[in-house]
DNA sequence: ATGGCAGAAGCATTCTGA
């Protein structure tokens, strides 16, 4: 079961590029971040068209998370107030459309895209606080189900400075600073596992290049883009990457995608005891 | 300290991202 995550920075001037890579990856699942459209106008049909199942969470310009899967998505939330009482939720908070979970294949998907903050103890910084905060709560509130889960998008906070190309210089900065690291690492608790780094223990493995300064190319980049799997999914994990490829693509995003390979079953051990016969009626 | 580059909105230029 490939689950996969692309900050694709709008859906509708990448679309040629993701059905492409669709078709042929064949994931069973790709969660999207910044679709940057409205829900009216999501481009439904050409998802439906190559057989995926579409869950959307959008706003115009800005913003907005999707769910794209193989089979059926179940008990879709959508924001925060998916989970949490509307009380606990700011309407600052409700407005930015940046997470949206479904149950698919009895794993529990949480799609995220984690505020950029801008700078350190800037307005916009106290947004990420504030989100990250109630990411937390969201994620305590989710674990009370014990669904194996599967956390995943693009984070905007480079966890460890061997994510980075330039700790030195950035390390302390926005996506590098203390409190965002420990405010993630916090919502994370020992729950989740940073799939990626079960396979890879160096640095040098980036997942989002700036489309300035030449970044790409000289290959100055950051691991913003994670996918965070619950414990009781490591013995199911069987390898993470980052398709540095589609970065090469013509007009790309900035961000690659990123997938997991689980071999997982949903319903193995209930189906072990049941009879056959059920199934020919 | 600022801009580089890209996308959306909308039609010149501004806002936002990371």
């Amino acid at each position: 079961m490939l689950i996969a995550s692309w900050n694709v920075n709008s859906v509708r001037s990448r679309l040629s590029q993701v059905i492409k890579w669709l078709e042929d990856k064949q994931p069973e699942v790709l969660c999207l971040q910044e679709t940057k459209v409205s829900d009216k106008d999501f481009p439904l049909k050409d998802f439906k068209n190559i057989g995926y199942n579409v869950k959307f969470y959008g706003q115009k310009s800005y913003n907005g998370v999707a769910i794209i899967s193989k089979d059926k998505i179940g008990d879709t939330r959508y924001g925060f107030n998916g989970e949490l009482n509307e009380l606990q939720i700011s309407e600052q908070l409700h407005s930015q459309k940046r997470i949206l979970s479904g149950l698919i294949n009895g794993i529990r998907i949480i799609n995220v895209y984690v505020p950029n903050g801008s700078s350190i103890n800037s307005e916009k910084f106290n947004y990420k606080v504030s989100w990250l905060a109630t990411l937390y709560k969201y994620l305590v509130k989710q674990s009370k189900r014990g669904e194996p889960t599967c956390l995943l998008g693009d984070f905007n906070i480079a966890l460890n400075d061997d994510d980075i190309h330039d700790p030195d210089k950035f390390t302390g900065g926005i996506m590098a600073s203390e409190v965002e690291r420990k405010m993630l690492k916090e919502a994370l608790g020992s729950r989740f596992i940073d799939s990626f780094r079960v396979f890879e223990k160096f640095s040098g493995h980036w997942s989002w290049w700036d489309y300035r300064n030449n970044s790409f190319e000289l290959n100055k980049g950051w691991r913003i883009d994670h996918i965070y799997i619950s414990n009781n999914l490591l013995s199911s994990l069987k390898s993470s990457v980052i398709e540095r490829s589609q970065r090469e693509y013509n007009q790309p995003s900035d961000h690659a995608p990123v997938m997991i390979n689980l071999d997982f079953q949903e319903n193995l051990v209930e189906f072990e005891d049941e009879d056959d016969d059920i199934f020919n009626l």
